[in-house]
DNA sequence: GAATAAAACGAACGATCGTTCGAAACAAGT
DNA sequence: ACTTGTTTCGAACGATCGTTCGTTTTATTC
C-alpha cells in the first residue's frame, strides 16, 4: 500500500527507517527470503502486526530493504569520491572506496548487494527486478568511470568499459565472497593486485 | 470425505540419488535453505516422512546435496580436461569447460556452488564447512594449474598462481551472477575475454 | 482538553516448516 | 509359509511463517 510508504507522522518514519536498518543487517546474513517478520520484530522491540502494518506484505518489506541499503551503500562508496576528478582518478577512488568498504562491516553478513544478487538471480518478481535495477546501476556507474578515463587520455583506447566494469565487479564480489567464506581479509589485497593488474596494463605512457 | 481408494500409482523404487537429484536442482534455484522437505517429497513423489528417513536432519540432507551436487560439478567440468596435457593446456581447457558448462543449464538455477557458497558465506556450521571445502578444491585445483603452467614454461614466473586463481574464480561466478540477473549468455562472453587478457599478458613467447 | 488521525498492539487465522512415531508394505532368506 | 530387516507410509506434534482484524495507545490538530 503507498499509504504505508508515506510516512504521516514524525513518529512513524523514524521507526521505519530504524526497522529498515535493523532488516538490512539481518538480510545480509540470512538473505532476503530469510529475512521473517518475526525476528526482526523481536529484534526492534515491536509487535509482529505493528511492523508488518508499515509494509503491507513481505514483498513490501523486502523491496523497502533493498532501497535502504542501496542507501548505505551509495554513502559508503560512491559519495566518497564524487569530488575526485574525472578519469582514471576516480576510477582508482572507486574501486579504493570498494575495497575500504569490503571489510567495514557496514553490512553484517558482507555485501549486501553481492548476497541479494546471488539470492534473487533466479527468481523472477519485483525483488529480483529492483536488485537487478541496483546492480546495474553500480555497474554503469564503473562502466561510465572507464568510458571517462579513456576520454580523458588515461587508459589506451583498447581499454573496454563494459568488459573492465565486469571484470571490476566480478572481482570485487569474488573478494567479499572469499573474505566471508574463509574468514580471510586478504581476499581484498588479492582484489587491489587484481585491479592493479588490469589497469597498469591500459594505463598510457 | 470418503475413504475410496485413490488407485495408488507408486513410481518406481525412488533411490536416495534420485531424490538428490531433484534436490541439487532445487536448491540450485531456491538455495539450500528454501529447499523443503515437503516440496522436495511432493517433486519426487514421496511421503515427508519416508524422504526425511534417508538423512535424518534437513542439514543431512543439506550436506548430501551439495555432496550431489560436488560430483555433477566434477563430470561437467573437470572430468572433461582431466585428459590434457599439463600447464597452459589443461588451465585453458580447465576454463573453457567452465564456460561451457555456465550455460549448460546442469542446474536450473545456475551454478549450485555460486549459489551455496554465497547463502552460507556467513553461516556458520557443517554445511558453510564443507562448501567452503569444495570451494577450496575447486581453487586449489585453478591454482595447481596455474603452477604447473609456470613451470612447464608456459606462463611468465610473475603469474602469481594464488591471484590467478582468485581472478578467475571471481570471473566464474561473476559471468554466472550476470548471466542469471540479467538473462544474458554474452556474460560468458566477458568471461572468456577477460580470461584471455588475463593469460596473453603472462604467456611466455 | 476534546476531537481526530496515525501507529502499535494482542490474538487469532490457515499454511507450512522440520521432526517423531508406530504401523503398514515390501524384500530377502530360511 | 514364517521370520527378519529395510523402506515407506499416514497422522500428528509444536513451532514459526505471513497475514488479518478490531482495539488500544499515542501523537497531532482544533
Amino acid at each position: 500500500m503507498d499509504t504505508a510508504e508515506i510516512p504521516k507522522s514524525r513518529k512513524g518514519s523514524l521507526t521505519r527507517s530504524a526497522i529498515l536498518e535493523e532488516a538490512v543487517q539481518l538480510a545480509s546474513v540470512h538473505g532476503l527470503e530469510g529475512l521473517s517478520i518475526g525476528q526482526l520484530a523481536e529484534a526492534t522491540g515491536l509487535s509482529k502486526a505493528g511492523l508488518f502494518a508499515h509494509f503491507g506484505s513481505k514483498e513490501g518489506l523486502q523491496l523497502a530493504t533493498v532501497e535502504a541499503a542501496g542507501a548505505l551503500f551509495v554513502a559508503a562508496v560512491i559519495d566518497p569520491v564524487k569530488h575526485l576528478p574525472k578519469g582514471l582518478p576516480r576510477l582508482r577512488g572507486l574501486l579504493e572506496s570498494w575495497l575500504a568498504y569490503g571489510p567495514s562491516r557496514t553490512f553484517r553478513g558482507g555485501c549486501f548487494f553481492a548476497a541479494a544478487s546471488t539470492e534473487f538471480d533466479g527468481r523472477p518478481g519485483p525483488v529480483r527486478d529492483r536488485v537487478r535495477e541496483a546492480m546495474k546501476q553500480w555497474s554503469g556507474l564503473l562502466k561510465h568511470a572507464v568510458r571517462e578515463a579513456v576520454a580523458e587520455g588515461h587508459l589506451r583506447d583498447e581499454a573496454d568499459p563494459s568488459l573492465l566494469a565486469f571484470e571490476f565487479l566480478a572481482l570485487a564480489m569474488g573478494a567479499n565472497n572469499a573474505y566471508q567464506l574463509h574468514d580471510d581479509p586478504r581476499a581484498f589485497d588479492l582484489a587491489r593486485r587484481a585491479f592493479a593488474a588490469r589497469l597498469d596494463a591500459l594505463v598510457t605512457p
